[in-house]
DNA sequence: CAGTAG
DNA sequence: GGGCCTTACTG
DNA sequence: GCCC
């Protein structure tokens, strides 16, 4: 048995380096990564008129060369834009200045708008110079429209940011082929596109920055049963279910009234709509329900691969492992399988693994499973060793090479750290399961305790007790107070209290720094013949109990794919904050943007992203 | 920094 | 050809 | 191994 849980353990991470940016654009400057935010300075610049130059993160301080700017000035202060034509100047880019009428000019690369303009309004003013949809889409094809982070980012960075990561040029792009494709047939509805979803479903956004009128109704949130919300019903609503419903490429089952002009709307409400959502929520799990509680009809499919996704996780073959999990996924979550064209369109399931599941259906089983998944010694000794907790594909491949092949030899031939020696100890303990009324009992123990220190503490049992499953692999108690405050002195001594009457047998970890608190450690029931138990205990301040309460209720997968689609939003994601205008350049942050205050549900993130509520149990990716 | 974890 | 989630601890 |  391994661990069941996805990590992304010993991963090297490759270094980062260059950009994507348009190849139509020459840009000698190659974009490379930033490692840290250089600070940009207001005395600074003119341009070294060439002896010395200022070294910079990208070694170019011309990274704008060829680069010819017209910035949008609506919405755009004129302090900002007077500051941005300086600035752009200074690091090699042109600067036009954009009238609203006339025609477009030919030489710009770049158009820049404010952030808050989305795509509409900028078609809108797009329109004013050339009202030809055609010759339009034409000429913005070969140019980039970005909002004004943009710039303000590559400044700041000192390298010319990757276009492809801000989405305004191609909600634009897309949005114009929708009307093209609307006018010129009246007579129908258009087709669901997936940018048509994206309107909808950012329609259906509240973006609701209405956290203080959330009253405590959140805390019936509680073991087991989940689901918070305001359960304030919009109109928007039903749209937005209706937009993200049922698995991806359902595009085109449906039509729907997407295309409606959306005069009507608020246009202070589209202000605040954030661009760059939703076109690709189909590609993320988050975006619709697990078949949780449904039979996995594909067993006999899923058995395989979990072989060989088990046997790369234990080489070290981690992101080939992940492959594995979402296929596995997407077959667990799929209809009967019998023939190829059931495969046909599922994500994650590629050439190499549908190749496999054609093995199997054919031939009931797949050989690569035979071939590399083998029962040798070594491999039997890997897979044992990952067992161990605190050890994982590198030490065990290190200890199996070495010859050692049990458990009981590894203390006095290795030399185990602390954690790997409590986990050793708890080997046995440790793999089994965890049946939900021990994880009850537990999460009683716990919450006796707190309560007895603070009254109005809030307990909420996660991970996948949360999520309904019948056993769990561990137990994750997350903690905090309402009044945001009593939550901050209650950690060391619940921890001492649960020593003392001797539940916690083991610290893992205790990491009592930052605004959360963490202990991952063990602890034991005074039950005859009780087993030790992995617990997990996290004090969060009221303002972080939404994300902490979504990241710790998982699963691991669901998380990476809702990090990942407010990635694919310029938002940053994490068990802290969901934050905003947080600018990347391929992995690596920029700026983390700023957190978005209210995110102290589970459901204000989901509206946030643009994403259909989904219960603890529908999580289950 | 690599390794492991949540 | 490169990203594949993110933050945090240990040694 | 998949996806862009």
């Amino acid at each position: 048995m391994k661990k069941a849980k996805l990590h992304n353990g010993g991963n090297i991470p490759k270094s980062s380096t260059g950009s994507r940016s348009d190849p139509r654009l020459s840009n000698p400057g190659k974009c490379v990564g930033v490692s840290k935010l250089p600070e940009i300075s207001c005395t600074k610049p003119k341009i070294p008129s060439g002896n010395s130059t200022t070294a910079s993160p990208s070694g170019d301080n011309f990274f704008l060369r060829g680069v010819i700017i017209s910035i949008i000035p609506e919405r755009v202060p004129k302090a900002r834009v007077d500051l941005l034509r300086k600035r752009i100047g200074e690091r090699g880019g042109g600067i036009v200045t954009f009238h609203p009428q006339g025609a477009l000019d030919e030489t710009v690369t770049h158009y820049v708008v404010d952030d808050s303009v989305d795509a509409e309004e900028a078609l809108r003013v797009f329109l004013m110079k050339q009202p030809d949809l055609e010759a339009l889409s034409e000429t913005l094809s070969n140019v980039q429209c970005l909002p004004c982070k943009w710039i303000s980012g590559s400044l700041m960075s000192r390298t010319r940011l990757d276009e492809g990561g801000f989405f305004l040029h191609r909600q634009l792009l897309d949005l114009i082929t929708r009307k093209m494709t609307a006018s010129r047939k009246l007579d129908c509805t258009p087709p669901k596109s997936a940018f048509a979803l994206f309107s909808l479903a950012v329609l259906a956004t509240p973006f609701a920055c209405t956290p203080k009128s959330e009253p405590s109704s959140m805390l019936s949130v509680n073991a087991g049963t989940g689901g918070d919300g305001s359960g304030i019903k919009r109109k928007w609503e039903s749209i937005a279910e209706h937009a993200s419903s049922g698995y991806e490429d359902s595009g085109g089952a449906e039509s729907s009234d997407s295309d409606e002009e959306d005069s009507d709307v608020d246009e202070e409400f589209l202000a605040r709509v954030q661009p760059g959502h939703m076109p690709f929520a189909a590609k993320f799990v988050c975006s619709y329900p697990s078949s949780s509680g449904r039979k996995n009809v594909n067993g006999h499919i899923t058995d395989q691969l979990e072989k060989l996704q088990n046997t790369y996780k234990s080489t070290g073959q981690d992101f080939r492992a992940m492959a594995y999990g979402k296929a596995i996924g997407t077959v667990r979550n799929a209809p009967r399988i019998t023939k190829i064209e059931d495969i046909k369109g599922l994500r994650g399931i590629g050439s190499g693994i549908k190749s496999k599941i054609i093995e199997i259906l054919e031939t009931g089983a797949c050989e690569k499973v035979a071939a590399y998944c083998m029962d040798n010694e070594m491999n039997k000794a890997i897979e044992l060793f990952c067992g161990i907790h605190g050890v994982s594909s590198k030490t065990a491949l290190k200890w199996a090479s070495s010859n050692l092949r049990t458990l009981e030899e590894l203390p006095e031939k290795v030399r185990l750290n602390r954690v790997q020696q409590i986990g050793l100890k708890h080997y046995h303990d440790f793999l089994e399961r965890i049946p939900r009324s021990e994880v009850v009992e537990i999460e009683s123990t716990v919450k006796e305790a707190a309560l007895r220190l603070q009254d109005g503490l809030e307990l909420i049992t996660c991970g996948s007790y949360r999520r309904g499953k019948p056993t769990c692999g561990d137990v994750d108690i997350l903690v905090t107070h309402p009044d945001g405050k009593s939550h901050r002195n209650i950690f060391a001594p619940l921890l001492d209290s649960l020593r003392s009457s001797g539940f916690i047998t083991d610290d893992l970890l205790v990491a009592d720094e930052g605004s959360q608190k963490k202990f991952l450690g063990v602890c034991l029931l005074p039950n005859p013949g009780a087993k030790h138990r992995r617990l997990d205990i996290i004090v969060v301040p009221y303002s972080e109990f939404g994300c902490a309460l979504l990241y710790f209720t998982g699963s691991a997968h669901f998380n990476r794919s809702m990090r990942s689609l407010a990635h694919k939003a310029n938002m940053a994601l994490s068990h802290h904050s969901l934050n905003k205008n947080a600018v990347r350049v391929g992995k690596k942050k920029v700026s983390d943007g700023e957190p978005l205050p209210g995110m102290i549900t589970e459901k204000a993130i989901f509206d946030y992203l643009g994403l259909k509520y989904l219960e603890p149990a529908d999580r289950d990716h």
